[in-house]
DNA sequence: CTGAAAGCGCTAACAG
DNA sequence: CTGTTAGCGCTTTCAG
């Protein structure tokens, strides 16, 4: 076996070749006799020699590390893109570097420049709020970036979400074809570009059939906050039903009316969700939500950046991607409804 | 501000000193004069600079990245745990680099390979098995490593685990008072030192009492799993109480329990976990269980592990952190029961 | 305290 | 195809 470090030069002295003949051997690109390469993976083997990654970056300007940004790992539906993110980008060559950021922002600029210090070659920012002058320090770097499941104003920011605003509106037709129209919506972070196109979607599709939001209240996206809201909402004329901007947040809200207010769900009240988490499926809840097609929204991510950083090609993409109503059973369902 | 990297060379040039001045001013242990720190400082400020991590790994040998290697994050115990154990490294100045391991082992080799790629200076897994030839591999690179949340007989290895097998006891004193003698147990993954930990205890402490399993069912730490082994296990002289390896199963037991067989919990059975996640507190759950006290358990891992990096003194260390039982409502409350 | 010089381990031209 | 030669950006002796 090996005992410490072994270098790629003293794989060649083993090997009787030069330490360039060794480097090419692990190079990709590069071109080297069979003689060679067969020499010199037997000396490699029997040291027990790999090729420093770190060194590598420092010459090639590729370090094949990826930040990423995250903050609220406690929502389901976190845990479970950072998991198909970092098998996605471990497929393909690359290793994800881990950035905790409180959303209270504020330190976000410290995390980002810390992130740049380690010369990824790119940026994934997952529902956090980013700056325009951020993203514009990262584009100075040459470090790409793409936002997941929040989007920005900003045309030049690559951001890949679930379509929102479709969702909301699915959401508002589902509701309003189960004869609704006492209907709620309890609202996640104002910040978030996910909470306002839900909103939107959800209200423009109620607007058309002439019906209005019966009430509305703040949950931040925080379970506690949730728990508030629903309490407010149902303290005087409570609505029919319930649109909780996400799954995180329905859970809560479900909880509370049943055990607390005493309200059963669906019967007394439909409550609808949004993202699809697995707590959605699990039969307590049996939450009908909006799914946001993780998997898809992580190979278009993945895809993006890795375009960004290996072609260069660095014309800024969004994409929207449609995700489907599953139905079941905390809401009504509307006779003869199908799909 | 700034185009793409800035290098100590170039802020060497314009506040008018050398390049190692610069170097000296960002490392810790070196002195500089007052002047020469403002100068630099200034000068660095204008153009944006910050040194390149990877360099500087490269000279000193240390990268400052702690490579972590997980699996199941669909397990609320992980998230929660990663986002502490992240958020403590990078307080002490470390950041995470994460690989995720298919428990089906086989290519935890080869993760192990690639996390040494990367020159970090120690290595966390959670809840992956390790063999003795891995950890072996390990201290011959010179980087150590620490279990979390799983123990290994091997006593080179340094672990930090609650104490599952009091854990255990303590589940089936509960449970004893409360007057149950007809108790199942629900398995974890055989592999694992949490399972076969919290089976002893509880099993021990059942035997102090003439009691014996009434019965026994694996449920692998997988959902569906542990909807199987529910079923099997109450299709005939079904238990009076349930012991579940863990939380995430018990929720899957629960709900199996509730809405599949019409049972009542706990009116006709009690139910308890391990771990105390998140969804155990949820009131459709209310699960009682033990709980992991995950921010010990991380702030000893990190102490650990930066320990032996930062010190050197590569005694390795097994630390085992007491948990409490956390009674709600999913079990019998033993009359008189108290804390 | 400060500058010059020597690398860390590796890749990328460049002649042969 | 292969060896030689430059560095990547930074820390660390070593004289001064």
């Amino acid at each position: 076996m090996s005992t410490l470090k072994i270098t790629s030069q003293q794989v060649a002295e083993r090997a009787g070749v030069s330490q360039s003949a060794v480097s090419r051997v692990y190079t990709p690109g590069a071109s080297s006799s069979k003689k060679t390469v067969d020499k010199v993976r037997k000396a490699a083997a029997e040291l027990g020699y790999r090729p420093n990654v770190l060194a590598r970056a420092m010459v090639s300007g590729k370090s094949r590390i990826i930040g990423l940004i995250v903050a609220y790992l406690e929502n389901q539906f976190y845990p479970e893109a950072l998991e198909r993110l970092s098998n996605a980008l471990q497929q393909r060559g690359y290793h994800v570097l881990i950035f905790m950021a409180k959303q209270t922002t504020g330190n976000i600029d410290s995390v980002v420049e810390e992130i740049l210090d380690y010369q990824v070659d790119g940026i994934i920012v997952a529902s956090v709020a980013m700056s325009s002058e951020l993203s514009e320090r990262c584009r100075a770097a040459g470090v790409p970036m793409v936002l997941f499941n929040r989007s920005q104003d900003d045309p030049n920011m690559s951001a890949v979400t679930s379509d929102n605003y479709a969702g909301g509106r699915k959401v508002a037709d589902f509701l309003l074809a189960a004869g609704h129209r006492k209907i709620g919506y309890i609202a996640g972070w104002e910040g978030a570009s996910t909470q306002r196109d839900r909103e939107a979607g959800f209200v423009a599709a109620l607007k058309e059939e002439d019906v209005n939001l019966h009430s509305r209240a703040k949950g931040e996206f925080v379970m506690a906050k949730a728990v508030e809201a629903t309490r407010k909402m149902f303290a005087e004329d409570p609505p029919e039903a319930v649109f909780v901007a996400n799954d995180h947040m329905a859970i809560a809200v479900i909880d509370t009316l049943r055990f607390e207010l005493n309200y059963k769900v669906p019967d007394d009240v439909s409550v609808v969700g949004f993202d699809d988490v697995p707590a959605a499926g699990w039969p307590a809840y049996n939450l009908t939500t909006v799914r946001q097609p993780a998997n898809r929204m992580v190979t278009n991510t993945v895809d993006i950046l890795l375009d960004q950083i290996e072609n260069q090609q660095s014309e800024p993409r969004r994409i929207t991607i449609d995700g489907p109503l599953i139905v079941r059973g905390s809401a009504h369902i509307p006779e003869g409804w199908n799909t």
